[in-house]
This record gives structure tokens, C-alpha cells and sequence, in this order.
DNA sequence: TTGTAGGCGTTATCAC
DNA sequence: GTGATAACGCCTACAA
């Protein structure tokens, strides 16, 4: 009865002396694997009752028991994309009864790398970094010194939405098809008759995203023998605003152009605001195409054409396959598809 | 040596061993709290190295070391509102030195007090609840138990864009004023000629932010000696749909209208395509105002006007006054106010 | 400056 | 069916 008013927790010590047993039955009782009668079990239950007595996770794990956890790292958690990969991470990692540890690194490399190793402190079953991200040689052998690490203590490092870290890591790895999506819009631009298609966001050309698309974007020019004009390969970071500024400086430098790939839809929605600023009709001056399909992009109009790719498969997918690895042979490098969704922001070229 | 290409990790006392020191040196090299030689740490660092040695944070916790954890506990991860508030969380939770647990209930109040419980289990230092939901007499009578089951333990329950479950239930409650932002946005539809304000979304009206949003509502149109009418008053869900559903409804009875308040802006959203659909100009024929001030509202053609949230802050002003409710004499239940945002989906009211 | 002993809360093993 | 005991990996007295 004194632990009621102590400020800490009763254990299951407490819990054996309040019932009159000992801390085995009562561990037995609670686990429930192992017969017990019935009316000690009642005098357990009941004493767990009066003593609001909760486990000790921790103590618990320490023994190999209680649930494991999946630790997620993310850039941040506003940006529509993640939000729905994460969304598929949390749920899949719910349904397979592991806890979901969270935490963003603002796209900073060496945090990623601080916050791999402060997950394998906390004896994280999957380590899930999620979205793409600039890589230098350094990183890339951390990571798979990382890698390398998890995978021997039976851990796993997983790469959603990202590029495989070498030949030889172990690891998880599932990603979109980013240069076939891209070369899926620049063609469908192409066959709509376009012939000068700017490219806005290419900011960070090393970016592991960036490069895909922008890769997609030459592939379907040289397909057709067109060339990529300097002039219409444009910077600019993943933001809103940098779409609006890019556009406008496409217009203010007088660069002939018919048609714009935006980097992503946020990115899209500048360059929409851009051009509806400067009396541009779209499509029937300009035709704009994005990236991502988030959920933006069918509000804004014109709704806006854009390569689709399946975000929460992506994340679920992820789990799915860390988890599983040793039960099933699953291939453990996955490219989902993408798709084009061809909305009202794209039309054929305009006559001269 | 063994251990190196054994499954499991090093200890401190393997990393002992091939230092020839002592487990407790070796703790106290990592910890860096206690006077030890330099050559002696040299040799400890070294076998560190050599092993990979990770400390094992349950193990820490269970001696009261290592970093906290804080559980968050959302509807789900997709919603724009929900994220904002959850990168609130996250920055601050991070910045406090603690990890950040994350759960999702898709709505079901019974999961959310499972949750609690989970996280009572976790250690969790504080359990913070995100959103509005759903109350029933059982439920806030069982939450209240949870919240004094926290407190008693040292840990803390924390109500984030809720209102308090009751007078002396001790928890940490930070909300905006939905009630407020409601009268404002209605005051300003009246102040703007409008006499037949229809209101989409009251589907749920015992959900907590419903019942405040519809209550300012209601209280702006009887400080202007206003009828609320019954046929304006429609249900709908939080969802795009909905909003889109309820119009065409309104329009197809005939209901008489010339401004639509949306619960929240993704309503809105919904709302403003089926005006368009139906061929009605914003704000022209009529006005909309929304609810949240999500990105998508600047985004909307027109750009909607609506009640702005203080989202991130919102997290971030939990998170601290939970964990530093002891230091400070805070106020331990702060609402953050929220302001009127106009963009152009508002308008006076047109003439007969 | 370093080492030894004990304990955190739980479960598994082995005896009764 | 039930109970003592050891062990998980770490840290903090207390000794030396």
C-alpha cells in the first residue's frame, strides 16, 4: 500500500507482495504462456489492478522481450511526400507490433550519420532514411560502414526513395523510378510538339533525386535528337518560391520557351503563379508539367499534369521487406513504378 | 577479438577486456564524468574502435541514464494541419535531448487510449495528444485516470489542440482559440453584407474542435441578432470530399446562400470546385472561408481567406511547458490565438 | 586513478 | 503450480 503514494513506479515485486506470490507468477500471469491457477491468477490481476502497475519496456527489452522498435529518419515532416511515405512507414511498422521512433535531420548529412548511431543505441530493429540527399564520397563510406554495422548485430539499414549506397552494402533499398518518370513527362512534352521544355530546380545537380530526374529530362531529348539548351536548365531548391523566381527570370532574360518541368509540384505551383502573374495562360501558352502528385496538384488550376509515384506503398513496402528478410527470399532492392498523370496544365505547343 | 564476427553487440565489458581495464573505466571514459589517465582512456577509446562498441540505451535507461522519450500520439501523418504541429513536436522534443515516439490512431478514440498506455509502458516522459477527437463520458473518464497515472509517475499528459478534460485533471493543455477564429471569420462574412452564411463540415458535432468552430458560428450570428437556419447548418467529414458532396447538395435543394464558412480548408477546397463546376465565380457570386491556413489555401484559385493556426508553435509550446513545468511556475494551460487571413475568395455580398 | 560489488525490473531456467 | 536464482548491460556507491 505505501508504493499508492510514491512517486515511482510499483514493479512486479510489488505487485508479488501485494498478491502474496512471487515476482515469477507474476510475470507468468501477465505474460500469460504458462499455466497458472486460476485463483492465484485472479489474486495477481487483482493486485495489478490496485497498484496500477504498468510494465517496464525497458527492463522487459533488456530480457529480449516487449516490442522493437523502427527508427525513421526524414528530412523534416511537412513536406506532402514525406508525409505520406511516412505515413506508410508508421503503419506498417504498427501492423508488424514494432513502435516507430521519428526524428529529421533538416537535410543535413552528418546529422543523418549522428542519428543512424544514435539508433543503434537504442537497439533500433530497421533503420528507415527516407527521400534522397546530396552524397559525397565521405558519407557514402560512413554509410556503408553503417550499413555494415546494423546488418551484424542483425540490424538493417533501409534506403526508401534512394539509391543504393554500393554494390556490396546490405541493405534495404526501395525507390521510384525517378529518370523513367522524367523522361515520361519530357517525352509527353515532346510529343505534344514542344521543343524548348525549361527545367526548373536542378539547384542541387549532385542531389541523388535531382540527377535522376534531370537524367530522364536529357535521355528523352537525346531520344528524339533534340539538345538540352543551357539556357532553359534552371536552379533552384525544392520550394515554391524558387519556381516563382526561376520563371520570372526565364521570362525577364527573354528565354524562348514553350513548355516547363518543374523538379517537383511544389516547385510547379511557383512557376504556375509566375506565369498566371505575367498573363501567361496555361497551357495555352505554356505548358507546365510537375512532379510528385501530391495532393496539390489536383487542387491548383489548371490542375496540374505530373508524374504520379506511390508514396505510402513506398514506405510500406520498406518495413515490409526489412522486416521479412530472413523469412521469405524477397529481393531486397525494389524500384516502384511511376506513372504519368496527365491533368489540365499541359497542351500542345502553341502557334507561332 | 571472438566477438567480432559474433551476432551480438560488444559490451562494456568486452570493450574491458581487450583494454585490460575494468567495465567501470570503461563506463567512465564514456560517460566523460569522472577523472581517468589518459594513457588508460587512449587504450579504452582504442578497444572502442577496434569493436564498434555501441552502449545499449535500454540498458542506460534502466539506471536512469541515456535520453528520454516523448510519445506523440495523432490521428495520422497525411493531414497538412497534423504534420505542422507534428514538426513542432519533433524540433522541440530534438531540441530538449529526447527521442520522439509516434503513433497513429486514424481517429479511433479507444486505439488512442491503448496508446497512452503503451507509452505509460515506454517510460514516455510525456504523452502528447494531437487534435481534436471524439468524447464520450467513458472516455474522458478513462483519460482522466491516464493523466493521473502520468502524474503520478513524474510523467505528464499533454493536450495539443484540445481543450482540457476537466477542472482538476492535471495535464498540460495547449490549444488555439477555435472558437475565436470562428466568430472572426463569421463577424467578417456579416460585416461584408452576408446574411446567408451556410457552414460545411458539422458532421461530427461532438468532436471538440467542431463544437468550437460551429460555436463561433453560431455565437457571430446572434451578436448580429442573426438567425442560425437549420438547411445551412450541413454535416460532412474533415475531407476534401466532403465539401465538394455538401455543396452540390445545397445547390441541388436550392438552399439560399451567399457565403460558405468550411470547417477546415481541405473542406474548402471541395467546396470551391463544386462552385466552379457549377458556374459560379468566388467570391462574385459567392464567398468562402476556410478554416486552418494550410499551404494549399494560398495555392487556391482564388486564394482562399481563412483562420490562421499557429501550428508549429503550437507544438513546440507543449513540448516546453511539459518538460519544464517544474523549473518554471508555468502556466501549464495556454491558448495561442489564431487571426483572420484574407485572400481573395471573399467578397461583398453581391446584389439581388 | 582504478577496481569490486550490488542493483535497476524483467524473464528464463531449474528446482520443488 | 509455484518459487528461488541467475542473467540481460549498465552505472553508482564504496573500497583500495
Amino acid at each position: 500500500m505505501a508504493r499508492l503514494s510514491s512517486g515511482d513506479r510499483p514493479t512486479v515485486k510489488d505487485v508479488a507482495a501485494v498478491a502474496g506470490v512471487s515476482a515469477t507468477t507474476v510475470s507468468r500471469v501477465l505474460a500469460g504462456n504458462y499455466p497458472v491457477a486460476a485463483t492465484t491468477r485472479g489474486r495477481v490481476m487483482r493486485a495489478v489492478k490496485q497498484l496500477d502497475y504498468v510494465a517496464n519496456a525497458q527492463a522487459r527489452a533488456l530480457v529480449g522481450g516487449g516490442p522493437r522498435t523502427v527508427a525513421f529518419i526524414i528530412r523534416d515532416l511537412v513536406g506532402p511526400l514525406f508525409a505520406y511515405i511516412g505515413q506508410g512507414v508508421e503503419q506498417q511498422t504498427t501492423a508488424e507490433g514494432r513502435l516507430c521512433l521519428v526524428c529529421t535531420h533538416n537535410g543535413d548529412p552528418d546529422r543523418e550519420l549522428e542519428l543512424i548511431e544514435l539508433m543503434r543505441e537504442q537497439q533500433a530493429e530497421a533503420v528507415v532514411l527516407v527521400g534522397g540527399g546530396v552524397r559525397s564520397a565521405a558519407n557514402l563510406e560512413r554509410m556503408t560502414q553503417l550499413a555494415n554495422a546494423l546488418d551484424r548485430t542483425g540490424s538493417r539499414l533501409v534506403l526508401c526513395g534512394r539509391p543504393p549506397i554500393g554494390p556490396d552494402v546490405p541493405s534495404t533499398v526501395v525507390e521510384y523510378d525517378n529518370e523513367g518518370g522524367a523522361f515520361a513527362a519530357t517525352n509527353y512534352l515532346i510529343s505534344l510538339g514542344h521543343r524548348q521544355i525549361a527545367i526548373i530546380g536542378v539547384g542541387e545537380p549532385e542531389h541523388t533525386t535531382t540527377k535522376a530526374r534531370f537524367g530522364g529530362y536529357t535521355r528523352a531529348h537525346k531520344a528524339h535528337g533534340l539538345k538540352v539548351a543551357k539556357q532553359r536548365v534552371l536552379p533552384g531548391a525544392y520550394e515554391r518560391e524558387s519556381g516563382y523566381q526561376q520563371t520570372k527570370g526565364l521570362l525577364a532574360r527573354g528565354v524562348p520557351f514553350t513548355a516547363i518541368f518543374a523538379i517537383t509540384d511544389v516547385v510547379a505551383s511557383g512557376v504556375l503563379f509566375a506565369l498566371h502573374e505575367a498573363g501567361l495562360r496555361v497551357p495555352e501558352d505554356v505548358s507546365v508539367i510537375g512532379y510528385d502528385d501530391i495532393p496539390l496538384a489536383a487542387d491548383l488550376t489548371p490542375g496540374l499534369s505530373t508524374v504520379h509515384l506511390p508514396h505510402e506503398e513506398l514506405g510500406r513496402t520498406a518495413i515490409r521487406l526489412a522486416l521479412h528478410r530472413d523469412e521469405y527470399a524477397l529481393d531486397q532492392h525494389v524500384v516502384l513504378g511511376t506513372h504519368l498523370v496527365v491533368r489540365g496544365s499541359t497542351g500542345p505547343v502553341p502557334h507561332k
